[in-house]
DNA sequence: TTCTAAACTTGAGTCAATTCAATTTCGGAG
DNA sequence: CTCCGAAATTGAATTGACTCAAGTTTAGAA
C-alpha cells in the first residue's frame, strides 16, 4: 500500500470541504463554526488550517468546484452556437447565471467574493482570478467563434469584445447577488438590454 | 446651549473617522487595531461600535468621501466634455481612476470592497451601493450630453450603454486593486481597448 | 524487522473584534 | 434649580478565528 499518506491526505481535504460545504449551505458562512467543520469532517482544526491558509478558502475551494461545472457548460454552447449574435451571447451568458446558484447561495457567493478581493496573493484568491479568466476567455472564444461561422463581422477585435461583455456580465452579478430580491430572471433581462448596441454593431 | 448631544456626536463621529483614516494609511487596515483608534480618537472601544456595525463600515464611510470628490471632479468632465465621443469616455474614465488612490491605497480599496459585498445591507454598504449607481449615473449622463452636443448618435439608449461602460470599468477597477503590479497607465490602456469597439459604434 | 527523519495532526492557548450590563451625560418638565 | 428618563458612553467579558509546540504517523534506508 503505497502513498497511504497521500491517500489520507485526499480523503481529509475531501472531508473537510464536503463537510464545510454543507453547514454553509445549512446555517450559512458565518453561522458556521470552523470547530464544528473539524467535528463534522472528524479531524482537528489545526488541520483544517494546514489545508487552508483561513476560513475564506475553504469557500473558494467550494466556489472553484461549481466553477469549472459552468465552464463545462460554457463549452458546450460554444461547440454549436445559435447563429445570431445576440441569442448566443444571451445563450452563454444564460447557461453560466443559471448554473451559478445550484451549489451556492447568494450569501455564500458574497463571502467568496470578498475574500478573494481582500487575499487576491492567496493560493484560492490566485485559483479565484484564474477562473474568472477561463470564463473571459470562453467569452472571447464564443465571438471568435462566431466570425468564424460568419455571423459576426471579421473585424472586430474579438478579445476586446468578449472581455466587455464578460465584465458587464461579471459586475451585474456582483449586483445580483448582493441584492437578495433579485431574481436570475430579472439580471438577464438587464444584461440583455445592455448588450443590445453592442450586439448590434458586431452582427453581420 | 442647545443640541450639546448632536455636537459631540459630530465631534465623535469625525474623530473616529480622521483616526481610522491615519492608522489605516499608516499601518493597514489589518494593522489598525480598534483599541488604538478608540485611544486616537480619545473615545472608548465600545463607543466606535456605537457609530459604526464593525471595522470594515469606518473604512467604508473613508472611501465614501473620496468617492463624493470622484463624482465631483467626473461633473466637471460632463460640463464640458470633449467634442469625441472616445476622447470624452477616455477623459472621464481617466479622471474617475486617476482620483481613486489620493486617500486610499490598493489594500484600503480592497477592504472596502470585500465588506461592501459582503455586508450590502449594512448602513455603509447601501451607502457603497449607492455610490457605484451615481458613477454609473453620471457615466449615462455624459453619453446624453454627446448625444445632444451631436457627437453621438441619437438612436442609441444611452443608459445601456453607460451602464455597460461603468461596468467594464468597474470590473477593471476591481482587477487592477487586486494586482499590487499593476499600474494606473496599464489600466486606461486595456479600458481603452475594450471600449474602442462601442464607441466606434455609437460615434456619429 | 528496526529505526529515523520528514510530514502530518493535534488542541490548548493567543489575539483582536465585537457585545452588553453598568454607568454617565444631557434635555427639559415641574 | 432639581430631578427623571432617554440617549450615549464605557471597558471588562465573550467569542471565535487562527497559531504553534508537542506528539503521532509514515516512507523507506539499513
Amino acid at each position: 500500500m503505497t502513498n497511504l499518506r497521500a491517500k489520507h491526505k485526499q480523503d481529509r481535504n475531501l472531508r473537510i470541504v464536503e463537510a464545510a460545504a454543507e453547514l454553509f449551505r445549512r446555517v450559512g458562512y458565518e453561522g458556521a463554526r470552523i470547530e464544528e467543520i473539524a467535528g463534522m469532517a472528524e479531524v482537528s482544526v489545526g488541520t483544517i488550517y494546514n489545508y487552508f491558509q483561513n476560513k475564506g478558502e475553504v469557500l473558494v475551494a467550494i466556489v472553484s468546484m461549481e466553477v469549472h461545472e459552468v465552464l463545462a457548460a460554457g463549452l458546450r454552447i460554444i461547440a454549436k452556437p445559435p447563429k445570431n449574435v445576440g441569442k448566443a451571447i444571451d445563450a452563454l451568458i444564460a447557461t453560466y447565471i443559471e448554473h451559478s446558484l445550484v451549489y451556492l447561495s447568494k450569501e455564500m457567493w458574497r463571502q467568496a467574493m470578498a475574500t478573494s478581493t481582500q487575499q487576491p496573493d492567496s493560493p484560492f484568491g490566485k485559483a479565484y482570478s484564474a477562473l474568472d479568466r477561463e470564463l473571459a476567455n470562453q467569452t472571447c472564444s464564443l465571438i471568435m467563434k462566431l466570425q468564424q461561422q460568419g455571423s459576426a463581422r471579421g473585424e472586430i477585435d474579438a478579445r476586446s469584445v468578449g472581455e466587455l461583455l464578460f465584465n458587464n456580465m461579471n459586475m451585474m452579478f456582483i449586483e445580483f447577488i448582493k441584492r437578495e430580491d433579485m431574481t436570475i430572471k430579472e439580471l438577464l433581462t438587464a444584461i440583455h438590454r445592455q448588450n443590445r448596441t453592442l450586439t448590434l454593431a458586431i452582427a453581420k
